[in-house]
DNA sequence: CTAATTTTTGACCTCAAGTTCAAGAACAAT
DNA sequence: ATTGTTCTTGAACTTGAGGTCAAAAATTAG
């Protein structure tokens, strides 16, 4: 009973990960977020208790959306090489398409509260260990179909995708789409 | 003519730069950086006109010390391979040494200006570009003295090992010196 | 010593961020 | 229709950021 609420909590904070993720975590304001989901500022607090609060929703929902689009990249058809390629080369693809690259909220996040939230941090590294997770899984399957070596350590490759990833989300700021499709040829010669 | 200044302004743009770099642009207030340098803040904006004025002189300066120690480093004996390995250890030791890890100014600045400050996102890529040319210049220099193979692209290659620093100074708020040393191991096995 | 010049200091100003709250609106149950 | 409950709205509040300014202090030239 009640009266009902006239906004989905899910879909503002979908928008509300569209802002922060544009703007960054103090760039936000709730005036912003208040725009962003068409809901008064009054109502946000009434829902989610706080900007920080809303944030962690926000970056939990951006580790699902981030490890759902990876598994269904990564499991396409092709070589363990041929897929993680395609996915490195998405990622960047996707990130120029917009009017300004905007990287990668977990990374974002990791640089901007890094020192002052250590929830926050908490919440980037699930979603990095679940990627490397998905890096390391796909890595032995292409070991099982026998396009990637047996020497190769699964592991060490997948953090160092990883690490790549992270990388290829800043560079994204300065560089343009041939340095970066270099960068990744580069990084997976060792599959 | 005149009083004399009472602080030498190079001290405080390298103190401001500290400031900066821990605590990120909009994170650092008149207050901080006033603190920080033990100046009055009016006697800062006296000096230095804005917080935005300030800010660039410290970047230019972070450019400075970066270059040169980057220089220093790579061009003590040994090879290519070995000297650059070093290097990126010698990062992200520092980097662990610290209370709390503050990655790369660079980046970071990247990342929270890019979307705003085209002038801050020049300052950024001068700076990448200068290490890049480093890294190129040691590969080369690897190549005429027979420990890099011949085939190697060296830029390629620099582009890729500056990707790869980026990484690292964002992976080191989440992941701790076993795993950056692997992803090191596994970045320069190209070379 | 006076004048001219430059720096320092700290009070002051404006504006927006982040949040709270009182009043009213929309529902379900009785 | 009344009651109890939950949601919405917009005003209002507090705090600190970013910056300005007038007055005092420190210097050199004459």
């Amino acid at each position: 009973m009640g009266r009902p609420k006239n906004f989905d909590p899910d879909v503002a904070v979908a928008q509300a990960m569209e802002t922060f993720w544009t703007k960054g975590y103090a760039g936000t304001s709730p005036a912003d977020l208040a725009e962003a989901t068409g809901v008064g500022k009054g109502s946000l607090y009434h829902t989610f208790g706080s900007k920080r609060e809303l944030f962690g929703k926000a970056l939990d929902r951006y580790g699902e959306g981030g490890s759902a689009m990876t598994e269904a990249f990564l499991n396409e058809p092709g070589t363990a090489k041929e897929r993680i390629r395609a996915y490195l080369m998405r990622l960047i693809e996707i990130d120029l398409s917009l009017p300004a690259p905007r990287g990668c909220l977990a990374a974002n996040t990791a640089l901007e509260l890094g020192a002052t939230d250590p929830e926050a941090m908490r919440a980037v590294q699930r979603m990095t260990d679940a990627t490397i997770r998905l890096f390391t899984e796909r890595i032995r399957k292409g070991q099982r179909d026998g396009d990637v070596a047996k020497e190769v350590d699964a592991e060490a490759q997948a953090h160092f995708l990883m690490n790549t990833v992270v990388g290829l989300r800043v560079m994204t700021q300065t560089h343009d789409a041939p340095v970066l499709h270099r960068i990744i040829d580069t990084a997976v010669a060792g599959l």
